[in-house]
DNA sequence: CACACTAAGTGTATGGCTTTCACTAAAGAG
DNA sequence: CTCTTTAGTGAAAGCCATACACTTAGTGTG
């Protein structure tokens, strides 16, 4: 008795699947998530039919569940902010300043491959935008004014993900062509000083966000105090 | 008399080639990188066979002067450098940091479709390289020491970009789903006191980096000073 | 409880992309 | 003058994202 019946039977392992409807579903939007955020840490990039490949299913079944290639990137993006760190209690500003800054960065940093892909386009994924309502509500809590809470959080932001792209720009993110040094006498010679040195860049942009924003918006800065 | 030596006259307009080398060169490193600096512009997006038509050539041609998409990149990368404002000599640091950092957002603003392609490679354009040297002369003679130089040119610049990457973010950073509003009250909240008041929010980042470089690499910061 | 409808897959096709390579004709070197 | 190099064309290969017809399983309704 050989019929399409059979098809499922010849398969010893699991991985072939017949045609219709699967008795319990392969994909869901947490499983595509997740599995799109894995593959951009293993592979460095994204690719529907390799991403399929992975979720043993057919490329077009991704569209069974989202609008395309933008939407995965959301939900990787989602599955992202599920593990990022809380934004902690902190004592003062800079405190709080410098624990978002670096929660940010470690979170960018360990996925680089997806920076690229979710900075052009707005944040939708109600896991990622719970995490800023967290910051704003730490922030909120902190005494920054409501008009600024946002535009601190975005500046913070973009210094987390520019730290988190130089794991991307292989080894420096200058590369002077070699001869031609004499060219650019004053960049080269930064670049040496900054090797003798080995600044942590990272604390130095913690320490200038932290100092930069309680000038700029803390409820203790000149600027503020203006206003009472 | 036809033969194949006609079919250059058959063109009325100079726009279909024959084969073989042309008489004079159709393509240059210069009129590439212009080029796919402008369709950028216009467009969008860089696409190669669309660049090539744009310079009325097949898209094979191309990998006779450069190496690959990564190298035409780079090549708009340095079309772009050769447009932006140097950067003027300043009364004091935090003026330097700010005019600093205008330019560049100025400069990154006017196109901002190439910073996705730009931001995950290494700067290699001798254009573009001079800008950076220059930036480095200009922090050296402001008096940040050697190895404080490139962190605070880095921090100018990912703000810079970050600043200017929100124009490809339609609209809003942060796209709260109609209905959701009541999930996330706090980014609500900081969203709407932001539209209220329509800050400036390029005046702020300019502000927070002037006065967190001050405060982190001017040579007027205690921690600068405790060095001497 | 039959039957229409919806949901979640497969299979196939299309049009885009980047890159490669054999070929051609002009320019330039010895 | 001949040989090599150079700057193009043309065709093809191998990716990619997306659309759609088809198949099968679950679900709601009279």
């Amino acid at each position: 008795m050989t019929g399409p019946a059979a098809r499922a039977a010849d398969a010893e392992n699991g991985e072939v699947h017949r045609l219709g409807r699967p008795r319990v579903p392969r994909l869901s939007l947490e499983r595509i998530g997740h599995e799109a955020l894995a593959m951009l840490e293993e592979e460095g990039t994204l690719s529907l039919p390799r991403l399929a490949e992975r979720l043993g299913v057919r490329q077009s079944a991704f569209y069974k569940h989202v609008s395309g290639r933008a939407e995965i990137v959301e939900l990787a993006r989602g599955a992202l902010a599920e593990r990022a760190p809380l934004p902690e209690p902190a004592a003062d500003f800079a405190e709080l300043v410098r624990g978002t800054f670096h929660a940010l960065r470690g979170t960018y940093q360990s996925v680089p491959a997806l920076l690229p892909l979710i900075l052009t386009q707005p944040v939708s994924n109600p896991a990622a935008l719970a995490i800023y309502d967290r910051l704003a509500a730490a922030f909120g809590a902190a005494g920054v004014s409501g008009h600024l809470i946002l535009p601190a959080i975005e500046a913070i932001d973009s210094a987390a993900i520019g730290a988190a792209l130089d794991s991307l720009t292989i080894e420096a993110a200058w590369q002077v062509p070699p001869g031609k040094a004499a060219s650019f006498p004053h960049l080269v010679a930064a670049q040496e000083a900054l090797a003798a040195r080995s600044v942590d860049r990272f604390a130095f942009l913690a320490e200038t966000l932290a100092a930069g924003l309680a000038s700029a918006a803390s409820p203790d800065s000149p600027e503020e105090r203006l206003r009472d």
